[in-house]
RNA sequence: GGAGAGGUGGCCGAGUGGUUGAAGGCACAGGUUUGCUAAACCUGCGUAGGGGUUAAACCCUACCGGGGGUUCGAAUCCCCCUCUCUCCGCCA
């Protein structure tokens, strides 16, 4: 959400910030407009509630004298006051819903050191590292792989779930497994991230302050109690952990020396993915679950982005460490998120593929996420501000489980397992 | 699912219709005393919105889980909802 003070100061300037968006700076002059009449009515309603306040505490002091007559007559003024009292009420509901409702749909704006854009292809690439694998051999897709080492059984978990679920068996499902816990004690023994374990679903309040609601409710898997359809949408399965951690301090005031803190969580996450095209009905790369590490800061204002640089360096981390080729792009203004201010994206190489697959997204939001969810932090003086929320993918398992058997196939057809997953896996090659 | 208890400020905890935004305590901030630390004492200290100011000061409104109702006036009375806790049942 964005800060309407700064709106109604710079409203220029938040025009042109929100068209480098992609969005209207229509919506900047609607919000004022909204903005206006939700004031004026506020004003109205105080001025008269002001008014009954004194009234009030008059008869209370005539009655209190005695003087039952006066006491009426003033009474009988002040009930009229009430009728228009209770009118001015319902219309400033209506506006200040109206006005939320503007507000909540409107994205975060970007950082001055975003790159103005359109869309991905405007993305500026940062950084690479290692280099594309060459294979002695044509190497398979991780499709084959799969079938070939029985690593994932795609048809029975389609018959499960449906299409874009998928049932890992044996090894693949042990690598699966493996992955999720070397990425954990990663960023928890080696970076020093406090585990958190949280629910797999949110209620909507969760949704709205990281900003997945009002605006993206179809992409969610809404759950019901049974038949009870009075329960439909209490929860939500999560998109992502950062649905629930990013959510833990919300509505609350912390410590400005509890600053920053660090979060990492495994959860599935579970995306419906409404209209989205292209979905595969074979095939990892987009599925509706799939398993993730997120890590998540809380940050003073004044060090947001200094995190912001670390989480994306522990983000590579792994990659680094499996023996992956990855690139670093920075997201232009048109192809952020929602809630994002400034957003890396990291993306594996999967040689099957021939593609770079999106593993990670890191993103600072700012304050925007902490005044949907009105979390803030109190400064020694006393004062109350808002913190910057980060979150970042530390990974993406699917897609890393793609680009790692692709990449560390070997021409016998198995796979052979980097240093660091041996310990978990207890093998260093998988094979039929 | 059944029965009961309860949601008050950062925390604990008083308060049953009229200067109660809310006693008291803790925590926190500033100060005094003091070899240091500690203790004691004094002072300050909720949140949000609107208005106002160069900025403050200041003024107003709302908020005691949420929503309605009664009333001139509600933390306080009534109704609904919600959440938490305890016991029972069921269950991984």
């Amino acid at each position: 959400m964005l800060d309407m003070k700064y709106i109604r100061q710079q409203p220029d300037e938040a025009r042109r910030r929100l068209q480098a968006r992609g969005e209207s700076a229509e919506r900047i002059d609607e919000l004022l407009a909204l903005d206006e009449r939700r004031r004026a009515l506020v004003t109205e309603e105080e001025t008269l509630k002001a008014q009954r306040n004194a009234a009030s505490k008059e008869i209370g002091a005539l009655m209190k004298a005695g003087k039952q007559a006066d006491a009426e007559a003033r009474k009988n003024e002040v009930r009229e006051m009430g009728e228009r009292i209770a009118q001015l009420e319902q219309q400033t509901r209506d506006a200040d819903a109206a006005f939320d409702d503007a507000l909540l749909h409107l994205p975060n704006l970007a950082h001055s050191s975003v790159p103005e854009g359109k869309d991905a292809a405007d993305n500026p690439e940062i950084k690479t590292h290692g280099a594309k694998v060459e294979f002695g051999f044509k190497p398979k897709t991780h499709l084959e792989l799969c079938d070939e080492l029985k690593l994932v059984d795609f048809e029975r978990g389609t018959k499960l779930a449906g299409s874009g679920f998928l049932l890992y068996t044996g090894w693949g499902a042990r690598l699966e497994r493996a992955l999720i816990q070397y990425l954990l004690d990663l960023h928890v023994l080696e970076h020093g991230y406090t585990e958190v374990s949280p629910p797999f679903m949110v209620n909507a309040e969760c949704m709205v302050g990281v900003g997945q609601f009002p605006k993206f409710l179809n992409q969610a898997y809404a759950v019901q109690e049974g038949l009870d359809t009075t329960t439909l949408g209490k929860r939500y399965l999560v998109p992502t952990a950062e649905a629930p951690v990013a959510n833990m301090h919300r509505e609350e005031i912390l410590r400005q020396d509890e600053l920053p803190k660090n979060y990492c969580a495994y959860s599935p996450c579970f995306r419906a993915e409404a209209g989205a095209a292209g979905l595969q009905t074979r095939g990892m790369i987009r599925v509706h679950q799939f398993d993730k590490v997120e890590l998540i800061k809380i940050a003073l204002p004044q060090d947001g982005y200094a995190e912001l640089e670390k989480m994306r360096a522990n983000a590579e981390r792994p990659l680094q460490e499996l023996g992956l080729h990855y690139r670093v792009v920075l997201l232009c203004t048109g192809d952020m998120g929602f809630a994002a201010a400034k957003t890396y994206d990291i993306e594996v190489w999967a040689p099957g593929q021939g593609s770079y697959l999106e593993v990670s997204s890191v993103s600072n939001t700012e304050d925007f996420q902490a005044r949907r969810m009105r979390l803030r932090y109190k400064t020694t003086d006393g004062a109350n501000h808002l913190p910057h929320i980060l979150n970042g993918s530390g990974v993406a398992l699917a897609r890393l489980f793609v680009s790692l058997i692709e990449t560390h196939q070997q021409a016998d057809g198995s796979i052979a397992i980097p240093a660091p997953l041996q310990p978990y896996l207890r093998t260093d090659c998988i094979r039929r």
